[in-house]
DNA sequence: TAATGTGAAGCCTTTCACAGCA
DNA sequence: TGCTGTGAAAGGCTTCACATTA
């Protein structure tokens, strides 16, 4: 293996390998060739073996991969062998949709504290977690929270962005469209649901009906 | 202009500048140069006129850009000149956040359906839509509905993706990362929370303490 | 034989530099 | 002069082909 600068999609597909080999250790499969898996889970073969070599060698060649040897490289690559705490702010319908959302903890996260600045929020039981008041976010790093998830509304997102770098976490996962300003230091991941949803329509064929002229397109 | 393939990213960029320009309308403001709306934006000013020249000329040597026309313009080429309306399947957490997120309108777009196959869900209203059995996707051609969305369990998934391909949807927008197999015909964008958290820890600088030799990375 | 790991080719995207227009 | 539009260069990612290894 020689020096790769690492394409972030590579680092994009990596959980979805990830996921897999979870699913096939689960099943009790031992091991499984790279062919196997993208059939499996929709990439090509060498896309798979080319984004684990920037990382090692981790295969046997005849053989293919040792899945529980592999899901331990990858956990180790994604850095997810300790678990990994986040600090939810903004316990809206997203929020909650977000704290719900099983499937963090299979992946070594855990979401450990909730906040809102609406006191009818605050108190709150959800599930394991109980909704804070945002004046408590300076002890994040004392409680090891080093990722921070904003799911509030569009008006407060920069100020949560801000409270949240300052708080020193690591990393985002921004729901929202509206921060413009970053820090260097956090890595920040903005997901906009609309945004998604708008470029479908580009990629629809056009209108079989004959277009009657007039008509815009 | 002559052909070009048009990149995926440049459409990914559209909505973008989209949102951008219907801000500064709303703000009055009548042109705008590449490079002022790059900044506003945190594009660079390049990568805006390459993006916009894959379509047409919409800019004014000199002047840049006229808000109104370039508005128009996106419009089209994103096909958000017709109110688009997608049906969305699952109403749960996921599903009631998705229904209440706010900014579908701007671009155009209208959910204009919610389906569920839990009887206790069924004849809810949520705003303005009353959640249906899903056996009524059948009708969803004649109601003019083109996309979906899936806000189901990833158990439910494929069967949904299925249901909804067969009542010929033309798009789909996925929060499920269960399902596998597509269809040529449709285009699916796919969404997983839990993944886009998962790479956040990689990006994370190591541990400021000095690494102990024998320590991996 | 069966499957990995990887250099190199090919393709796609971004960036640059500048001709040309208002 | 200021800014657009675009060919060409540079860069990055994917795909391929195959040497290599168990």
């Amino acid at each position: 293996m020689k020096y790769h600068k690492i394409p972030d999609e590579a680092i994009r597909r990596l959980p979805f390998y990830f996921r897999g080999l979870l699913t096939l250790s689960e099943q009790g499969r031992k091991n499984i060739s790279s062919r196997d898996l993208a059939d499996l889970l929709g990439f090509s073969h060498w896309q798979i073996r080319k984004d684990l070599s920037y990382f090692g060698s981790f295969g046997t060649p005849g053989r293919g991969y040792d899945i529980e040897k592999l899901i331990r490289q990858i956990r180790r690559i994604l850095k997810l062998n300790v678990v990994r705490k986040a600090a939810l702010v903004g316990v809206g319908n997203l929020g909650l949709a977000v704290l719900r959302y099983p499937g963090f903890r299979a992946y070594g996260f855990e979401i450990a504290a909730a906040f809102d600045n609406d006191p009818a929020k605050i108190g709150r039981k959800i599930g394991d977690i109980t909704v804070e008041d945002v004046s408590r976010f300076r002890a994040l790093k004392q409680r090891g929270i080093d990722f921070g998830i904003i799911t509030v509304p569009c008006a407060a997102a920069q100020q949560t962005f801000d409270a949240l770098a300052g708080a020193g976490v690591k990393g985002i996962l921004s729901f929202s469209p509206c921060q413009k300003t970053g820090s260097e230091k956090v890595k920040v991941i903005t997901i906009d649901i609309a945004m998604d949803l708008v470029r479908l329509p580009y990629y629809t064929p056009a209108n079989r009906k004959r277009p009657k002229s007039g008509e815009q397109y």
